[in-house]
DNA sequence: GCAAAAGTGTTTCGTTTACACCCATGC
DNA sequence: GCATGGGTGTAAACGAAACACTTTTGC
């Protein structure tokens, strides 16, 4: 029996917590792993996370942890299991509750926080330390499980991002092809996107003298299109109102105060 | 600080277990509660479960108190999540690992197995001990979640059950209410049901004439379906055999080895 | 014989899928 | 100017939902 201070009738295992942090690269999911300096498993590769402290929740603890060994601070962590295996731990009995986290895409590609904090795409993942490797897998199956029914993923993109970007996003963490039209289509159809107005800085001049150019392209083609209901500038019709000019792809975010109150409604139901 | 000869450098949590057993009635959802004998909370109800002992996992652990207290040997026992509040026990830090577990009609009908064991409809609980309300809600949550998607309703049902049982218990974990017909188109589509053959009673040549010809013509009908991959024995092409013969109502049983071959492949889907 | 519950198909509707072309941008 | 990727509509197929009557059993 150890020596130490604190003291109890029947022995207690020592709890605690782990962070699955996942990112998002704009192309693969990536999880961020921090190396072990001491042993066991010296040199390994492992979750952020550490004991829990005596006055503070298993959440607390885990986003205590996860900030002092990697500097990020996350609003999203979800608890989804506890592993209790008896000797997952050579030095003594612990039990570690787990949690997965969001990073947005900015901490990913901003490369590492921490001294010893690293990403890895979730394909490539070193051997890890005590049985992490069956708590990512855990992990993973539970944020693709997740994924379908909660909005989580805005959580790994920026404040505003774009629908390519959101479906690569879907397409790597399901490991699926979504059609681009279909995808679409559904996301708007959920509600819970909104259409960012992009910021319209300098020359109002230029942005006229674009629209004309466009108008005019759009009557021509209109006869070539036929039926085609295009978004284009209101076919002939309109005057000088509407304006496409995209730039480099629509930007959306996510609007939480919508989806709240979606939510609420009894027939409302978000799939993916 | 405690006294005791179970000593750490650091205050280490007591670890529990808490079990949320489901039951079901034939109408009504229940739940098996215990009346608490002791202080805190005497005289209070709250779910069976205990300390963890420090050479067993929290599944190992549960199951044990489960069956100290109540007497069950239940077969699903599912961990849906751990709660840490700082003061959720007065008398230390107590994190619990908590777990339901499904009950089959019989031992809900059959009354309480042990002295202080009592089920109640889900409807109506007594005020329960600790956090035990927080946690039935987030147990009812998770079997609601998982309902949907697995098949863990048979363990509330006997080994064999009707149609209209199945779908009574259906309806009243998710609230909501199924047309007959639709129920049973879904439920046999599913290809996870088996229809009993009635017990077979006298006449055991009755059996295995029945038996050889469901050979035969699986045999027959393997040329016939082609590339129809039919989890049926073989319904369709039997001519003679059928007799409806409806007695209290079609008994079905849960196939699970057939679940298992149907998850593997890639587009099955099991939804409700 | 009457009331209550089991059993069974078809039609309608909505959702999901599959699919092609134009435009803008960067090289 | 060419390759890459963003943006858009429609038709066909499929699955879900709505719906009524007959049979059996227990009272």
């Amino acid at each position: 029996m150890e020596e130490g201070k604190y003291c109890y009738k029947y022995p207690h295992p020592a709890v605690t917590t782990d962070c699955v942090v996942f990112g998002f690269d704009g192309k693969r999911l990536n999880i961020l792993l921090i190396e072990r300096g001491g042993e066991p498993f010296k040199g390994c590769w492992a979750f952020p996370g550490g004991f829990m402290n005596i006055d503070e929740t298993a959440e607390q603890g885990a986003m205590r942890e996860l900030c002092e060994e990697t500097g990020l601070k996350l609003e999203y962590l979800k608890q989804f299991g506890t592993f209790s295996a008896v000797n997952r731990d050579p030095r003594e009995r612990v039990v570690t509750i787990a949690f997965y986290a969001l990073a947005r895409k900015s901490y990913v590609q901003g490369g590492d926080d921490a001294a010893k904090a690293q990403w890895f795409p979730i394909e490539d993942v070193p051997p890890l330390a005590f049985d992490h490797d069956y708590i990512l897998r855990k992990a993973t199956e539970q944020l693709k499980k997740d994924i379908h029914f909660e909005p989580i993923g805005f959580g790994l993109l920026d404040e505003q991002f774009t629908m390519p970007e959101l479906q690569r996003l879907y397409e790597s963490i399901l490991g699926v092809h979504f059609d681009r039209r279909n995808f679409y289509k559904k996301m708007l159809q959920t509600g819970i996107l909104e259409e960012s107005e992009e910021e319209i800085e300098e020359s109002e001049t230029q942005f006229f003298g674009e629209h004309k150019e466009m108008k005019s392209m759009s009557i021509d083609d209109l006869f070539g299109r036929s039926h085609h209901d295009r978004h284009m500038p209101a076919p002939s019709a309109t005057p000088p109102t509407e304006e496409p000019r995209r730039r480099k792809g629509t930007k959306f975010s996510f609007n939480k105060e919508r989806y709240e109150r979606l939510k609420e409604d009894k027939n409302f139901r978000l799939e993916f």
